[in-house]
DNA sequence: TCCGTGCATGATTGCGCTAACATCATGCCG
DNA sequence: CGGCATGATGTTAGCGCAATCATGCACGGA
């Protein structure tokens, strides 16, 4: 590895050396007419001839004019940024989401801007008040649990907040999601009536995984319904999802080696127990039946599609991002609850009922 | 300690109402110093006396008060942002870059704000010039191919830029990243040396990958010394990865069954290719060998590990938000270049040279 | 001819905060 | 006991832009 040095940081190759960077005085400078003109022109806002137009936007282009945003927001009090704060980008899941949010956003002239928890409560309460402090006109933010401070300050923000993926418990404002609980307990009657009867869970050990939690709440309380108890469970946290899926489906079925159905909290764990099962000869779905959650992508390109449940995770966005996007023009007050329905799959690692 | 009321426009400070948004004016009123001594206090900076700090934090956190960034921008001509320009989020690359850019940034001060092109030089153009519109205190942004605007945009933005990713081009300023050009010759060296003789490439079809693109380039370099010509050649868009990868892979194989290796363009389509052989009892890597690009995590957890050549994913995001810290503090001016140095992981699907 | 009308542009003000300097006690030294 | 660091606070002046209102000017109908 080499390294090597330039004498300068900026040779330009517009017009001049930018040493203060430019603003609007430059500009109107530049093109002879007033600064609020200038302003005018570059926002397409007010009446400007087309000659003075021309003349600033060509100036503007000339200099390599970049406007500031940061004095645009204070004067005006509009700033075009919607905060969107998610647990974590390697889950798939979320740049799904960001997805669907950025989709819906892209014709309002709003801009998502994200920030990253890593499922910590406190780093949530942290990112929420550095972007809260931008002023943003709008929040989408994962989950309905936060620090109460995080969920003062979405109270008191005074902008439109959305509270997504998940709709079982109390929404600050707004809410889109599925119901995690009604989902466990879905997956749980399907298996139930299917006729398997010794049940294994395998999931995330995380503590704040609401979702996950919920999940396998509703679980247990479906296959309470058909009399049935949770024969083992096994926890993981951290590692390959699809290495770890292996790992933990060996080791539960090492242990307990009469399961025939192993639920996984999420799709990937979820595919790297049925690869196991396929290298081990066993036989899905009929002496093991198994099933994850998400509705991955990924699980189109494995020998056998494994049983999920789409998380509607592009649609969520963009029905979040719609409620900002209506609310931030309509000024309207009020939270809506949106429900949305997660299909099961059944793919071929389910016997039929 | 009593608590004095004083007229106030705030007179229910909890959590309601929140009609127009606090300023350091409210805090100070509630606390009774000047605004500047609450600044002070929020900010860490300068000396105030134990017990007005903590009257001033205690009004603070009763009221609620956030800071507004943007007139605190404004007046300080700081902004704590660095500007990551990417191509795609649901690349897991990205995700990983991101990582190592949070991770070296975390006790810094500043934080990451991310822009997403889609791949699109127009769209990477408008993204830039958005996130410069904020005056950020760095930019780092993926490839070294930009539009003029773009280039003349870093060039003139006066703060430091950082290219990262790949290493084979003209640099505005810093660059972090490998050459694709050299992993590509060296994969075709390792097969030309491994026996390997009718040889295929499968690849994404976007012309905007300049980097799978220099890999290919120099693959099919490397191949020449060798003096093999590759074989055939197959492309795809969008969709799931994994499956593409099947689908491609049986595609070329029935156009061209004496290919004795496939080389992908990334290892999630590798993988999808390495799932297919298996599905078929294709002899990997005797009778076909396989090799993709990049590392992926995932592929810890396939029934075979797939040879592949790690990208050093985390360290460019980390080798590169060091050099926007390091600069944002000393002042420094001078564009690094830094080349890592990516390692073929042979896996098992290369046969031993 | 006049004034109204509408368009094109300019002047002023302040968004909420911080840099820089000003002020005013203390206390401590010789 | 004078003088001057030192600490703790306040005052002033913008940062770059947009809201708002003021101004100038051409045109056309009465």
């Amino acid at each position: 590895m080499e390294v090597t040095r330039r004498k300068s940081p900026v040779s330009t190759p517009g017009p001049q050396e930018p040493r203060r960077s430019l603003t609007l005085r430059d500009v109107s400078e530049a093109s002879g007419v007033s600064e609020m003109t200038v302003s005018r022109v570059l926002r397409n806002r007010g009446d400007v001839s087309a000659s003075t137009r021309a003349r600033v936007l060509e100036a503007a282009k000339h200099l390599g004019y970049v406007p500031n945003k940061i004095a645009g927001a204070l004067a005006s009090q509009r700033v075009n940024l919607v905060a969107v704060i998610i647990p974590s980008l390697s889950n798939l899941v979320f740049p799904e989401v960001l997805g669907g949010i950025s989709e819906e956003l892209d014709d309002t002239g709003l801009q998502p801007v994200v920030g990253v928890t890593n499922y910590s409560p406190e780093r949530e309460e942290t990112v929420l008040y550095e972007m809260l402090s931008w002023r943003p006109s709008g929040v989408i933010i994962a989950g309905l649990e936060h620090t109460p401070a995080a969920r003062a300050m979405l109270q008191n923000a005074g902008i439109p907040i959305v509270e997504i993926m998940d709709v079982d418990g109390e929404a600050v404002d707004a809410v889109v999601g599925i119901s995690h609980h009604r989902a466990g307990a879905e997956m749980a009657r399907r298996i139930a009536a299917a006729g398997y009867r010794r049940i294994g869970f395998l999931g995330t050990k995380m503590p704040d995984d609401h979702r996950a939690r919920k999940r396998l709440e509703g679980f247990e309380a479906g296959l309470a319904e058909a009399g049935i108890a949770l024969a083992d469970r096994e926890f993981y946290s951290g590692g390959s999802a699809l290495l770890k899926g292996r790992e933990m489906t060996q080791a539960i079925l090492t242990r307990s080696p009469d399961l025939d159905f192993l639920y996984y909290s999420n799709d990937m764990i979820g595919a790297g127990g049925l690869l196991y099962c396929l290298d081990k000869g066993i036989d899905v779905p009929g002496r093991l039946g198994l099933a994850g959650f998400n509705g991955v992508e990924l699980l189109d390109g494995l020998p056998r599609r494994l049983a999920t449940m789409d998380a509607c995770r592009r649609e969520i966005g963009q029905r979040a991002a719609a409620i900002i996007a209506g609310r931030s023009t309509t000024g309207l007050v009020g939270g809506a609850r949106i429900e949305l329905t997660p299909v099961l799959q059944p793919g071929d690692t389910i016997r039929p009922a």
